[in-house]
Order: structure tokens, then sequence, then C-alpha cells
DNA sequence: CGTTGGGTTGATATATGTCAAAGAGCGTGG
DNA sequence: CCACGCTCTTTGACATATATCAACCCAACG
């Protein structure tokens, strides 16, 4: 089974995992931490395209290449497989398939809902789509009724992520805290106080995607 | 085999064929035509998230509902299958099943790549964006050594995909015009003059994505 | 402590959006 | 076959959100 091929790798925070065109030798899944996946212009300008967060997939049946370059965000550990054996098995096993699909398409989704915030959101729209987002794949705390983020990444890269500059980002986000809507209790650690009014801010519809 | 299933239906520029959340009896390729799948927000701002050319495929297996609308942005030919069917050749043909998440992958890098553009290029290079995605896949005119294209959508559609308003991607348009990059010969008909210039306005790296 | 990589904040620039009006095609019906 | 009335497009004047440029701050870490 997977389970005799499989083995752990550490990156840490800013280290760049494949770049863009680089063959792919393994797949992997994360374990702990954040990677990004982030397409470069010729002059600079980046965007990423995707966020890795713990239990996400990286790699793709049929692709020996990447598209774009893979970053670890924060340290971070990926449980690897190698590529050739990760294949036949995935050929061998109907359900493997099928499941891959899953994520792809569930991939695809995600991107596209990415693309009505790139395309058509404002700055503040932005920032409050990508704290929900976090606020739905992190911890809640009950006894607060509050719910605490971890901001995996600097302003800058939130920047690339969200297709802003890092001051805007800098800016809503302090806007938001003076609208009570959130507060911090260091640089990248925030809580959200009014949950209802960031969803509002979101732009999105009641409860868009939410799956309670 | 499939064939015995397969149905045309055609529709007229601006029909909806599926709206959001609708239950989809079937799947279906492009014939003739072109349709677009788009987002819209709760205050009308809307997104197109994919662009359907003839041969394009739509539908997915395990899925039962669409995300986004799906809507005939000219008159369209389908050739449609129903679900049921459908989804039964898929399980008892891995080769179909391949075919499939090779599609999906290819529309994944597609909306990545889509990314960037909204995200990161101005009004300028998402229009030569645009129009050399639209070139590619036209007819060129190995004579005249030009590249006749036909837009098939309004200034407005071409907004909603690239994330503009109409007023500026006609300005930019004329533009382009004006720089000698393009000609009109109708309001939906333009020669590319300039393929090197267009190129150029893109933004992206040379030979970027080209295949030749 | 000083250095250094974020982060904040301010002043200003500018690309693109918004609002408004006028033109151009084009199909339809008299 | 012309003219009317659409819808789409162009163009202009103006508004504004966000980028850009620049200085300063802060907190962590050696």
């Amino acid at each position: 089974m997977l389970e005799r091929m499989k083995s752990y790798k550490t990156y840490s925070a800013g280290e760049t995992i494949l770049w863009r065109g680089e063959p792919m030798e393994f797949v992997a899944s994360v374990v702990a931490g954040v990677a990004s996946l982030s397409k470069t212009m010729e002059d600079g300008r980046t965007q990423m395209v995707g966020l890795l967060l713990p239990s996400d997939f990286i790699g793709r049946p049929g692709r020996t290449h990447v598209e774009f370059d893979v970053v670890a965000t924060t340290d971070l550990t990926l449980c690897r497989f190698e590529r050739k054996p990760f294949e036949k098995l995935v050929i061998d096993t109907p359900h493997v398939a099928q499941r891959l699909m899953e994520m792809a398409l569930d991939e695809l989704d995600a991107a596209r809902d990415w693309m009505i915030l790139l395309g058509r959101k404002t700055a503040r729209e932005k920032i409050a789509t990508f704290l929900e987002l976090l606020a739905r794949r992190s911890e809640v705390d009950m006894v607060k009724a509050q719910i605490s983020v971890n901001l995996p990444m600097t302003r800058d890269q939130i920047a690339n992520f969200l297709g802003l500059t890092l001051e805007t980002v800098s800016r809503q986000l302090n806007a938001m805290k003076k609208d009570g809507i959130i507060g911090f209790s260091g640089r990248k650690e925030l809580e959200v106080l009014n949950v209802a009014a960031l969803r509002d801010a979101t732009g999105d519809d009641a409860d868009g995607g939410m799956i309670i």
C-alpha cells in the first residue's frame, strides 16, 4: 500500500518547494503549515492562485510539471509519495481516481469563486472574504463565542493573494478593526468580534457556500 | 454506445441554459456558437468564470448541480447526452474517466491563468490577452498573413469576462486600433494587424503558453 | 541595544469607474 | 423600402478607489 512509500519532509517559511515548469517527482499532502501556489509575470507582478492548508493535496495524475511556483508560506510539513507508484495506484484503484477527480473539481469551484473576488470585489470585500475563509478553516472558541484567526502570511503575501497592494491590505485591516469587526492580539493574530458584520462585508449572499 | 442517446438542441443568444443551483439533467458539448459560465453577486455585479467555445464540454461526473449560470452568448448548438447513461459510461470506461480528468485539469489551469489576469493585469493587457485568446482559437488567413477575429460577445459581456466596465473595454479597443495593432471591419469583426505588438501588450512572456 | 524585516500612515498620482449624452447599426413593421 | 425604435457603442467630463512613493514605527532577535 501507500504506507510503504510515504515520507515526511519539512520546509521552512519562504522556501520554494517547486518552481514553475519543474518536473514533479512526488505528490504530497499538507500535514502542517501553509503553502501557496503563485504565478509571476515578467516584471515581477505576482498573483497567488491557490492556498494549501493542512489536508490539502498537491500533484495530479498525468501531470509531470507544475504551472506555478509552490512556496512554503509558513514552516511546512509535507507527507510525500513518489510519483510513479502513486500513478500506478491511481490506475489500479478506481476509487482513488474518483476521489482525485472530486478534489480537482472542488479546486475548480474554488478557483472560480476567487475569480469573482479578483474581478469584481472591492478591497474591503476582498479582505472580509479572506478573513471569513480563514475563520471557517480554523478553531472556534465556543466559550468566548468568538473566532480567533491566525494570519498565516505577511501583508505582502495577503496582497498577492487578493490582487491588492500591501498598503491597501494594511489600511483595510485597520479600518475593520476601527469598525469593531475584528480585533488584533498580535500582528498575525486576530479575533472576529462581529461575525455577522464580517459576513456582510464579504459581499456574498447571506449564507453563500457556508455549510453551517 | 453514446451515439444512441445523443440529441441536439439549439439556444438563441442570451438564453440561459442552466441557472446556478439548478439540477443538471444532461452533459453536453458545444457544437457551434459560444456559451459562458458566470457568477453574479447580490447587487448585480457579474463575472464570467469561463467561456465555452466549440468542442468544449459541460458537465461533470458526480456533480448534479452547477455553481454558476450557463448562458448562450451567441446562438448556440449543443450536443447533449442524458446524465444517467453518461455516468454509467464513465464508470465502465476508465479511458473516458481519464479524459474527463484531463479536461478538468486543463480548465483548472485556464482558471488560474485567468486569476492573474483579473488580479494583476491592466485594462490594456486584459484586452490584449483576450484578443490573443480568440485569435489562437480562430482561423488564420495565410494569404493575407493576418488574423481575423470574430468577437463573439458585446462590449458589456467582454467587460464581465475581463473584470472591467464596458466603457473601458470600448476605449481600450479603440486605443489599440489607433495604435495600429488591430483594425475593425465591423463592430464584432476585427483583424490583428500587428501580431507581435499584440503579444507584447498581453504582458505575458514572449511565447507564454503558445504551442508552435 | 542596534539592526532588520515587517507594518503603519500620510501625501499624491492615476487608472478605471461612473454618469450622461449622442451616434450607429439593424431588425421590424408600416 | 423607408423609417422608427431598439440595443449596442462611442465619447466626454468627472469622481474615486486603489496604487505609488516615502517616511516612520515597532517588535523580535541577534
